[in-house]
DNA sequence: ATAATACCTGAACTTAACTTTAGGTCAAGG
DNA sequence: CCTTGACCTAAAGTTAAGTTCAGGTATTAT
């Protein structure tokens, strides 16, 4: 059992932000003693599937939903699948889009160093769009599909 | 040249937020005729960096910076380029982080696959940490690391 | 005994990035 | 002529996810 001070430095949050989760609804039925939060293994777990399910998009209110799920046992197994191969496909997009912004910031890298070289932008000008080494053409296309 | 609903058909944005991107000076210089704006190609490439920048992780006050580097001309060619390696480096570890939880979703979903074959979570409760099949406990242990 | 810590609450505040509203200009079509 | 549609501005409103504040309790160290 940890104290929400424990928890604040395990997980590096603040413990303002531990009291928001608690408050919205994401630990149901954490146990209190005298008042004081006992975050227990089951807490941890909810904790970190919190910062997962937030990281793939998914709004507070809907972490709530999930944890509701958990509370509610072996009923509610198929709407958490659905949920997890959701947000599955939703990072997984989100990687493709950010492989393209990636290829963008190579581009530019490429640009911004060439025009270093060059001094001004009037070769890179000119080789833009089909006459660029076939590597940065690569970048170039994804980035601007 | 183009009319502001134009671009907003051509990058899917709603014009109050290309307006809103003019005020906050991310299309320095970009010409008006009897006080409506015209977007040039300049002002097409400036979206799609500002879409970029955007993305990595950037502020609009800082790409608005930018904005204003790119106007400034060849003096700026340094740190342009070092913006851009910036947020090359950012994005590149927000992949990795991204990386991690598409293990977790992938993991979870692994695990309410198994819960709902099983019926319930008794013998996953026994498998975890160390007797997951190989594959799946690769994505537990990038998950969880 | 008192002072420092770590915990608690409810309510107000913050922030970024838009979005909406209210009111106005201007050109073209019926 | 007048109405429709696309444009304009300034200013107020919205939203999510916290953060801060003011005031209070309970345990521990000196």
């Amino acid at each position: 059992m940890y104290t929400i001070g424990q928890v604040s430095e395990m997980f590096s949050l603040p413990i303002s932000t531990l009291r928001y989760y608690d408050k919205e609804g994401l630990f149901p039925g954490m146990e209190r003693q005298s008042g004081i939060r006992k975050f227990s293994e089951r807490e941890l777990e909810a904790l970190r599937v919190i910062e997962c399910l937030k990281k793939s998009g998914l709004e507070i209110k809907e972490i709530k939903q999930f944890m509701e799920w958990c509370i509610e046992g072996a009923s509610t197994y198929s709407e958490r699948k659905k949920l997890f191969e959701a947000r599955r496909k939703a990072v997984e997009e989100e990687m493709l889009r950010l492989q393209k912004t990636l290829d963008m910031l190579k581009f530019k890298c490429w640009y911004y160093d060439t025009a270093m070289q060059d001094g001004s932008e009037g070769r890179l000008s000119k080789m833009i769009p089909d006459n660029l080494p076939p590597e940065i053409k690569k970048l170039y296309d994804n980035a601007h599909s």
